[in-house]
Formats: C-alpha cells, sequence, structure tokens
DNA sequence: GACTGGCACTCTAGATGCCAGAGTGCTAGA
DNA sequence: TCTAGCACTCTGGCATCTAGAGTGCCAGTC
C-alpha cells in the first residue's frame, strides 16, 4: 500500500515534469492528481523517494524533480506501451505508403518520427552486414574503368568506381561477372569477403590486374562500407526545447553530425529486445548525457536489419515516444517485407 | 578625401563588429585603425553614413552597428577575394584526394567548409539538368521486377525499381537496353524525355507492358529526380552564435531542413557570375532574413554543374568565408574534372 | 502506526533603485 | 574642414527588497 502510492507519487512527479518542465511540488500533485492525501503526506513521501534517488530538488524551496534513476523507473513500470490511435496509424500509413524506393522511405521514416515526437529523429539504413547479396554487376564505363554494383536485398545499392591500369577486355570482365555471380549471389554479406578471396585464387593462371582491382574493390567496399548510413532530422525541435532551460544544444547538435557516434547509439542496444529506452548518463555517448534515446529495430521479413528512433531531453514524453517508435518500426518493417 | 575616409570608417565599423560582434563607437575605432582623425571627426562621418543607411545605433548611446546596405557596401568593396595560405590550400587539396566516390567528396566538402568557415555549409550534387547520362542498364532482379540504372557522367548514379506485370521477358529486355542505351548514351539529361518517348513509338509493333513500364519509370527519374541532392554540415555552428544575441535559431534550422529552400538558396544564383553573396534581407527565404549565404558555382570541365556554400549571420566574417567557399568550389571542380 | 494541519524557515524570481561608463550630438574655436 | 570640450542619454551591472512557493518538522487525530 505505502510502495504503491510512492510509485504513483513518483509517475505523477514524472507526468506532471514532462508536461509543464517545471519542478513539481506537493501541493501541485494533490490538485491534479486523485491521491486522496494529503500534501503532508505527500511531501513524506517524496522525501523518501528523494532518499532513495528517484527525485531531487534543485533548491531547498522549489519542487521535486526526476533523477535519471526516478526516469528510468517510471519508464520500467510502462509495462505494455499504449497504441496509437487509428488516426495516427492511418497517417503513418499514407505517409510511407508513397515511398517509391528505400531512399525515400528512410526520409519519410526520419521525417515521420520528428513530426509525430517533436523530437530529432534518427533512422538507419538496413544493415549490411545483416542482409545478403541479390545481385552484382560490372558495368564498363570507359576503357580503363569499370563501376561495381551490388545490390543487396533490402534495397539498398552500394557502387563503386574501379580504375584499371590495363584495357579491360570485354570477354574476361563477362567471365568474371559470371563467376562473381555465381560466387556471392544470394549469399549474407558477411561470407562474401571469404568468398571472394578463394574465386581470386581460382584465377591464378593469370593474375590479371583487373580482376585484382576489382576484387579489391569488392573487399573494399563489404568491409569499410560496412559503416552504415544514417539519416536524422527534426534537429530544429532541440532548439524548441533549448528555451525551457538552458541546456546547451551544441554539445548534442555536434554530437549528431558524427556518423559514428549515431551509429553506435543505434547499434549499442542488443537484438534481443524491440524497443530500448537510455536515459541520460545511461547512455555513455559524450555530449549526450542528459537527453534520452529511444530505439526499436525494425525488420524485413522478421529478421531486424536495423533500428530507428528519436533523441530528445531526458525528460521527455516517455509513453508517447516510445508509442510512436514502436509503431513506425512496425510499419517500415512491414512496408521492407511487402517490397 | 572625404568620400574615401567614410569608406573607410565603414569599412573599419564592419570589420571591427564582425571581429567583436559589439557595437563599435568612434573611440574605439581611431584606436584600433590608423585613421589619422579624432574621434570627433567619425562621429561626423558615423552620423553621415547613419543618415544614408550603411549604419544604425541600437539605442542612443551604443555603438554602431552596419545595416545589411552596409555589409553590402563593405562585400562589393572587396574587389578581390584574399587568396588562401599555402598551408589551408595544403590541407583542402589533402582532405578531398582521399575521397573514393561522389558521395564522398559530397560529404568530405561540406565537413570541409563547415570546418574552414565555423557556419554551417551546404553542398549541391551536380545537377542532373547539366549533365549527360553516361550509360544505362537494366538489371533483372526477378521475374517481375527490374532496376534501371542511369550513370551520370558527373559520377551520379540514378537508381529505380520497376516493376512489371508480366513476367520479364530477356530477350525483349535485351533489345530494350540496348536501343535505350544507343538513344540516350552520351545524351544531355533535358534531351532524354524526348528521346525516350520517340523510342517508345518505334516499339509501337507490340506495346508491352515492360516497355511502358519502364519508359514511364525513366521519365520519371529524369523530370521528378531533377529535384536534386543537397548535404549540409556544421548545424552546430549555429548553436554557437546564438550565444552572441538571442537570435533564435529554430527558423534557420527548420529552413535548412527543407531540401526544396536549400535548393532555392543554391539555385537562386545565376550562372554568370562564380561568387554570390546574399545579405540578411536580400535572399527572400522565409526564416532566413537575419543570415547571410555566400555561394560559389563548381564546374566540371569548366561548365558549372551546381553550387556550394556557407550560411551564417549577417555579421559573419565575410572575407574569409568568400575566399574559403571560392577556394573550395576551385578544389572540387579539379577533383571532379580529374576524375 | 499512518495521516494531517499548522508553522517557521529557506530560497528564488522579479521588481526597484542606483551608479559608473561608454558613447553621442552639438557648438565654438583652430 | 577638423578638433576639443561639454552636457546629455542610455545601458548593464549591482545591491536591495519582497512575495510566494515549497519544504521539514512536530504535535495532534483517527
Amino acid at each position: 500500500m505505502l510502495e504503491d502510492r510512492r510509485l504513483a507519487v513518483l509517475q505523477a512527479i514524472v507526468s506532471d515534469y514532462v508536461a509543464t518542465h517545471e519542478p513539481v511540488g506537493s501541493k501541485a500533485l494533490v490538485d491534479r492528481h486523485q491521491l486522496g492525501v494529503s500534501p503532508a503526506t505527500i511531501r513524506n513521501d517524496m522525501a523518501a523517494l528523494e532518499e532513495e534517488g528517484y527525485i531531487t530538488a534543485p533548491h531547498t524551496s522549489a519542487g521535486r524533480i526526476p533523477t535519471d534513476l526516478g526516469y528510468r523507473m517510471f519508464v520500467d513500470q510502462i509495462s505494455q506501451v499504449k497504441p496509437l490511435s487509428a488516426a495516427e496509424r492511418k497517417g503513418i500509413d499514407r505517409f510511407l505508403s508513397d515511398a517509391v524506393d528505400l531512399d525515400d522511405i528512410m526520409t519519410r521514416t526520419v521525417r515521420l518520427l520528428a513530426q509525430l515526437t517533436k523530437q530529432v529523429a534518427v533512422v538507419q539504413y538496413p544493415s549490411l552486414s545483416r542482409s545478403q547479396v541479390r545481385r552484382i554487376e560490372l558495368i564498363p564505363l570507359n576503357e580503363h574503368r569499370l563501376m561495381i554494383m551490388l545490390i543487396v536485398d533490402s534495397g539498398r545499392v552500394e557502387q563503386r568506381i574501379v580504375e584499371c591500369s590495363v584495357p579491360i577486355d570485354e570477354v574476361l570482365l563477362a567471365d568474371l561477372r559470371a563467376r562473381l555471380s555465381v560466387a556471392i549471389s544470394d549469399q549474407p554479406f558477411s561470407s562474401v569477403p571469404q568468398r571472394v578471396e578463394d574465386l581470386e585464387q581460382s584465377f591464378n593462371t593469370d593474375n590479371h590486374p583487373l580482376v585484382r582491382a576489382v576484387i579489391v574493390e569488392i573487399l573494399e567496399t563489404v568491409t569499410a562500407k560496412l559503416d552504415e548510413r544514417v539519416v536524422l532530422g527534426g534537429a530544429s525541435n532541440l532548439a524548441r526545447y533549448n528555451e525551457d532551460f538552458p541546456m546547451t544544444i551544441q554539445p548534442v547538435l555536434e554530437a549528431l553530425e558524427e556518423q559514428v557516434v549515431l551509429l553506435r547509439l543505434l547499434g549499442e542496444v542488443g537484438t534481443e529486445t524491440k524497443l530500448s529506452v537510455r536515459i541520460g548518463h545511461e547512455n555513455q555517448v559524450e555530449g549526450l548525457t542528459s537527453t534520452s534515446i529511444v530505439t526499436s529495430h525494425y525488420a524485413k521479413e522478421s529478421t531486424p536489419v536495423a533500428s530507428l528512433g528519436v533523441i530528445g531531453p531526458t525528460n521527455m514524453d516517455y509513453v508517447n515516444s516510445m508509442s510512436t517508435v514502436q509503431a513506425v518500426a512496425q510499419y517500415v518493417s512491414r512496408f521492407l517485407s511487402d517490397d
């Protein structure tokens, strides 16, 4: 009973603070929530909560605000995510279904997320490492140059230009293309390096510079290019919540400009759990220790291929963010799989 | 003589204000510049300049700050752009020459600009409308689906997936590919729609859905996809100059998130002049009327293909921005042309 | 033992008043 | 045409004050 009420008080504090962005006091709490007890009682509970580290007072005579730990507790209590309204779902559906290609899906998704949550949104392109090569093409551009094109089952296309010291021999090229195609079509990306190197061995009769160049470039693509692509949107929302309290947005903006950082953010979460929330200092990334990150995997044919999510202040609306991220991830998964 | 000094005073005001971001007074001016006259004289000049609308006083007893008109005058007086130092040029060269493909060039360029000017940088991808088709490929993906791939001489690649109601006939596809290739290879993008439609006529013996679908998709690509791509970088620099005076960065961030706006910004300037500066209200884009924009074309083989530039507060360092933008544009042009 | 009402205490945000300093415009004189 | 000097104005910073919000604690009640 007592424990129950404490929890209720914590929840009330979090939701009030999220709504108003101002420290919330005992009187305000009893006014706005049906807690059935007097402010004095609440004060005792609040003192206890503060003792336990869930809330803190900016100064003696202000209300309390949740700590990261408090938010964590709050989030953990949200056992099931509130579903979106029919209208919202319909909106998502409509907006995404107009997409013409993968780029378009990604762009639209990031906009959608930013718009619905009023936060900064991040969407990762389907990961190569968890995809398969669908097809490879070698397209001669001129005598000394050709383009390698790797088409991935998720719809991504990787292209790369190869410079060849000697004029390109059409016959050899066709041969190479055919063999490459056999070797790596419909194979997972992770197995490509081995397969390609094996292939090169089989060519050892004449170690032609063309073969060498192409293979080098493929290897580079599948290893180096594993640094995944990420799109970002809604950065202007940062400015909005800057008004509330002068959390300097510069470090946040800087962090968000680093692809590497974003990838870590999206990647760090294990594949076991779908929806992940990291709060404040819980995420180790420098410059983002006073922001929270809500992410979810999305999948193609029920194998997760990448993540998407939103980034906002720790006092963001977790309920809304979580349900939106989850819903959008579901829709993206569906569109990728239908495709 | 008198006119000369007035101009000198204006220039001094602009450069001091740009350096300090604080209104500059008559005394400070004579201290920091060798004007050879007393503060009182300067005051008279300043009064005249204010009368003419080049400078303004935030309040009675503050110094003066330049108006947009003042900046304009200042910029117009910079007849020749100061060249970068050898070290800077070398830095640019090194940084860009590591680029592996077009995407990489664009990304690196935008970073470079943002870093060197400490402003927000914008780089437009080489425009399709001013490019030529180098090659077209039709790559079957499965029975009902193929990928169209347009390779452009600037290094850009446009890809598009076509859904076909009937199974794809290999022979027909090869024929179509060959004819398309003849029709549009090495032709300017602008002539593609006409050529493709002509081609469709020649197929009228059997108006196959495959042919139709492919042609529709090509038309869509060359028309719709003319909305060019733009990359943005250095947004965190916005936060920096936000400190100086509380110009709200939200509208700026918002404007910058709109591709369309960016394109207008980069596109508006005519092709006749290389380096363009638009100051404050001179650019009509909503939300950016208190920013200045320095842009330059860059070229491939001496035909301009797109623009790049930086966006900053009207009190930015024009001299540095202009020389940097110009230099970077030159280097990008060189790299594109070497390529 | 859990809750409540009351009270003294503390701290902040905002208003007010004040002062030094910077900068100006103007006028008379070189 | 320039300069020196002077009276004037306005801002920004500082100190002071007050109302109000919120707390902690204690004694009393169910």
